[in-house]
DNA sequence: CTGAAAGCGCTAACAG
DNA sequence: CTGTTAGCGCTTTCAG
């Protein structure tokens, strides 16, 4: 624990060149309106003294912060199973650090925290948020658009309201879902089943949908809902074996579920992706690559996620900072593209 | 983007409460010396405006902001490909919580990021830092130092200059090498490998050390060097399987390391655990439990070590308050103990 | 183009 | 126990 030394202030440096505080402040926040002579006394002072502008004064009478908050409601267990939500954060920081801006993680532990994020937001110490909505039923996202911050979405929510559109970043989960399995049907496949995700989650939702679109109506005992886990796709994996022994393809709604089903199929005997072909979602790794055999799977490109709603959000700040109207023409919703990775499962 | 509205001030509840601001403030901060029929006048006025305190005039006035920056360096893709992360952030953020502390997170990217992390931390926008410093050779942790911002290590930082040892949180890594070893002796093994990790970081070069307490000098050939990947895992294997083809057993620097051996291993037709026996190091779920077959290896208790890491900072910024010593006695560096978890592989 | 002056909202002596 | 009074360090009109 070393000893905190108090910082030099505006004060000191504009002693130091021989100006006033104001004319320090101009040159500090861009320097437009100082004239050359001047500007650089200012900035050689600003060196030596190793000035470091406070933001809690600055933020007193700016009212921004250049902090934005990021929420992650995680009850599951999920959240931290997978690096998704590691990938996610990387990309919102490299672009929140970019434009100069704090991130202030709050993550939360269930209803009892929310009051306090809602608190927190309220309290306008944070210009944004970025927020991660796992459940449909989640009352995060209404509490949060009480508090009125300005706010983009990962992944999109369950606005079931009338309320316009909030702004949000996804993949495309159905036209991934789609690919996949026309791949799945590409290879000849007829009885393909699927294993979705937590239907709670849009997510999970998108998916299956993705899976009708190109199965219609087919064999509905060929699709089981599950819940994201190994353990779920272990469980969902026996009951379809069970029911339609005769399935030659899987599409699980994502690859830690992938994995339970594989281990499934390799005790029954059952080959892959020979007898049966099976492919995930999210392309997380080193699961998906390290699975036997290794797994084919759609891709998301989670940090571009990330990076893109730290964007958004950003620039509706600065069109709002600009007095351009709330919903502000430049910035929409995106949803990004998905890959498909072919690896030795399907 | 919703719009945002002007809070109330400590002024707009002094007026509607009929008392002076000061008043106000004592109440908001405690209530101590407020005689209760103002007092509870005072709350209800909080309780309608819907007041929360402006967190900038206060920092601003009391030089402290109840927030603490997470630094995570993580020029390894590593620190992504495994959820240590995420959980020893989930243990830091609830103890932060409890304390009413703001978690800031600063991600640096490579070099070009420290200078950056270094002013930020200089600049006084936080009360502490709590450091996650992965290599040796970091500079990281000097700039911090620099910086005077009161800070903990999450691992042991190799300090290696003379200065009185930093504060840090750390698994032992050593004791925990030790007994995964010692099982593996006691599973009547006698060629007993080991492939490490980085061995610029300390967890690396302990865990290698654990190995030697037990296995003393042994034959050298049995130890590889590695990179904590399942790459670097595989090709450890291949070379160790060249060398020491009576090899019977593996302690693995982590867990995707022994991933990579476990693969290996199968290719070259190795029954596991039969001929050869195999430990992993961390219990990253999923990959220990869902690796075939599951793995036996050594678990850290990561988010107690999240957890601890923020209770000492906190603790020792408490002491600093009360004007304690800056060593305070009641702060110290904490070494937590490992568990065996015995699976299928050793 | 530069300086002087007025606060931003809050806490912390200091009186009363 | 409560109110008055100074600022904390910075930006921002407004004059010059």
């Amino acid at each position: 624990m070393t000893e905190a030394v108090s910082r030099p202030t505006l004060e000191a440096v504009a002693a130091r060149a021989g100006v006033s505080r104001a004319t320090v402040s101009r040159v500090v926040n861009g320097g437009d309106g100082v004239r050359e002579p001047l500007a650089e006394r200012v900035r050689q002072a600003v060196e030596e003294l190793g000035y470091v502008p406070n933001q809690a004064a600055r933020s007193l009478v700016t009212k921004r912060h250049d902090a934005v908050a990021v929420v992650i409601a995680e009850p599951e267990a999920r959240v931290f199973a997978d690096p998704f939500f590691a990938l996610q954060l990387r990309g919102i920081s490299k672009e929140l650090t970019a434009h100069d801006n704090q991130l202030v993680l709050l993550l939360t532990e269930g209803r009892a925290d929310h009051a306090r994020v809602a608190r927190y937001l309220a309290g306008g110490h944070v210009d944004g948020a970025l927020v991660f909505s796992l459940h449909l039923d989640d009352p995060l996202p209404g509490l949060i658009r009480n508090a009125g911050v300005p706010t983009v979405f990962g992944g999109r929510p369950d606005w079931s309201d009338g309320t316009p559109g909030p702004l949000y970043v996804d993949s495309d989960n159905r036209g991934g879902a789609r690919e996949a399995v026309r791949h799945l049907v590409d290879l000849g496949r007829t009885r393909i089943a699927h294993i979705t995700g937590a239907l709670d989650q849009t997510s999970a939702v998108d998916r299956l949908d993705g899976y009708r679109d190109v199965m219609g109506e087919a064999d509905p005992r060929l699709v089981v809902e599950s819940d994201f886990t190994p353990g779920g796709g272990e469980r969902a994996m026996r009951e379809l074996l069970d029911r339609c022994p005769d399935v030659d393809a899987v599409f699980a709604a994502n690859d830690l579920t992938a994995l339970g089903a594989l281990r499934v199929l390799r005790e029954r005997g059952r080959r892959v992706p020979e007898d049966v072909a099976v492919i995930g979602f999210d392309d997380v790794l080193p699961v998906a690559e390290e699975a036997d055999p290794p797994l084919t799977t759609v891709r998301q490109d989670i940090e571009e996620m990330g990076r893109l709603m730290a964007r958004l959000l950003l620039r509706g700040l600065a069109g709002r900072a600009r007095g351009a109207a709330p919903a502000d023409a430049a910035v929409s919703s995106v949803v990004l593209p998905t890959t498909l990775i072919r690896r030795a499962s399907a």
